[in-house]
DNA sequence: TCTTCGGATTGACATATATCAATAACAAGA
DNA sequence: TCTTGTTATTGATATATGTCAATCCGAAGA
């Protein structure tokens, strides 16, 4: 199946690592059972709580892993890109979504047929063993992410927050880092004034440039400190 | 192979929900490659950062996995009992355990060579499904802990780990936390300190007798109702 | 150009929680 | 029984961080 841009899933060069590991049958499988979608900056791609019968994959833009927590609070897990899988880890659960995903900005998104995933796992072992490996690696990431915004200081978790932006996100030490100061809060546990007040600091003490969402790290081994120490 | 107890992969009924993917086969296979150790009450049974060769069942007693955080801070990430399976996630990452496991009381554990666990998953596939089920259903409680841990007040976070003693660990009501205060506080995101001072609290105000380290729920509703708003 | 509205910023204040230091209680050896 | 070391408890105090309310700013329309 060509679409209108002409991608297919034996020619895509953004999708899952662990594609590498399927037959071309087996790709060409996953190619008739998915399509796309276009999302503006600020949709939701799918909520919490909904049946999870597809596994997505961004083509282009940001998206934002959310959590709904108490009385309206929220927390952002993860910020994600063209590259990885997206799949609610409710799928071999509930069959639910556990998380929300938004688009941060402009999204074009990639569905595939969740059934037809869980079948390759069941007929391609190498798939599935990539699969295992996908989800032992954000294990340890989400038990990082645990300990840093349990122990560390809102210093220590902006600074690691804004490191993540340039060296993950954006791969570049100035950027426009597209989310609001509510947004980066829900990322680093902290209140969106509490998120002002720091970047000003930071701003006053030469590490950082903040202009509005534009962002500039000046000083990165600081930071780097800050986000040890802090 | 028997050992001395007349244990054997093939009628353990502590083991792993997922060994009844196996063929007997394989599961003789397993019983060939696993040895039995015992550890006292503190004991550590692997640390953070060495070489995870090994997949570990616990065949009777409790223990703790935690993970170092920062200047000697430690974070208690869960306790586990016989029937789960224990494994760094590390293993299909960098090798490495990535998180510490230790006896709470004495323990009778299992060690089955990790390879062969490897194996399995690329020769059986139910096995590899439900060890992907296994991970995903982590992933979720995870999510649940991160969140409790960071938006629930210490009211919250006390009340929530003392229903887990009762519902989870102990499956009574008036159990002998075998933990010390600090251990409490390392689950529950506090100091000793504070956990002493809550726990009184819940104590005068007839929703808990303490005594030590022996503990009687008196009013669960009330304790429930704490762990959500609190 | 003037409005409007959502986000950004600032300051004053409240409070949750950690830290420190001292003491008490208890268990395990000698 | 005495000693010693670990854990529990308590109180005083410091601090990090959230909350609330007011104001500011800039982009999108009218």
């Amino acid at each position: 199946m060509l679409n209108e841009n002409n991608r297919s899933c034996t020619n895509c060069i953004v999708g899952w690592n662990n594609f590498k590991n399927l037959t071309t049958e087996q790709l060409e499988k996953v190619d008739l059972h998915r399509y796309e979608a276009n999302f503006k900056a600020g949709e939701i791609i799918f909520k919490q709580g909904t049946p999870c019968s597809n596994i997505i994959f961004l083509v282009s833009g940001f998206a934002k892993i959310s959590l709904e927590g108490l009385d309206g609070k929220r927390i952002i897990l993860n910020f994600v890109q063209p590259g990885r899988m997206i799949m609610g880890p409710g799928l071999y659960v509930n069959g639910r979504h556990n998380y929300s995903l938004s688009a941060l900005s402009n999204v074009n998104a990639c569905f595939v047929n969740a059934d037809i995933i869980k079948e390759m796992v069941l007929s391609n072992p190498q798939f599935a063993e990539g699969y295992i490996s996908d989800l032992c690696k954000r294990s340890l990431t989400s038990h990082e992410r645990l300990l840093s915004l349990t122990q560390k200081k809102m210093h220590g978790r902006l600074a690691e927050g804004l490191l993540f932006m340039a060296d993950t996100m954006f791969k570049a030490d100035k950027f426009d880092c597209i989310m609001t100061r509510q947004e980066i809060g829900e990322f680093t546990n902290m209140t969106k004034e509490s998120v002002v007040r720091i970047l000003n600091k930071f701003h006053h003490e030469g590490i950082v440039k903040v202009n509005n969402t534009i962002i500039e790290i000046l000083d990165k081994k600081r930071l780097q400190q800050i986000m040890i120490t802090g």
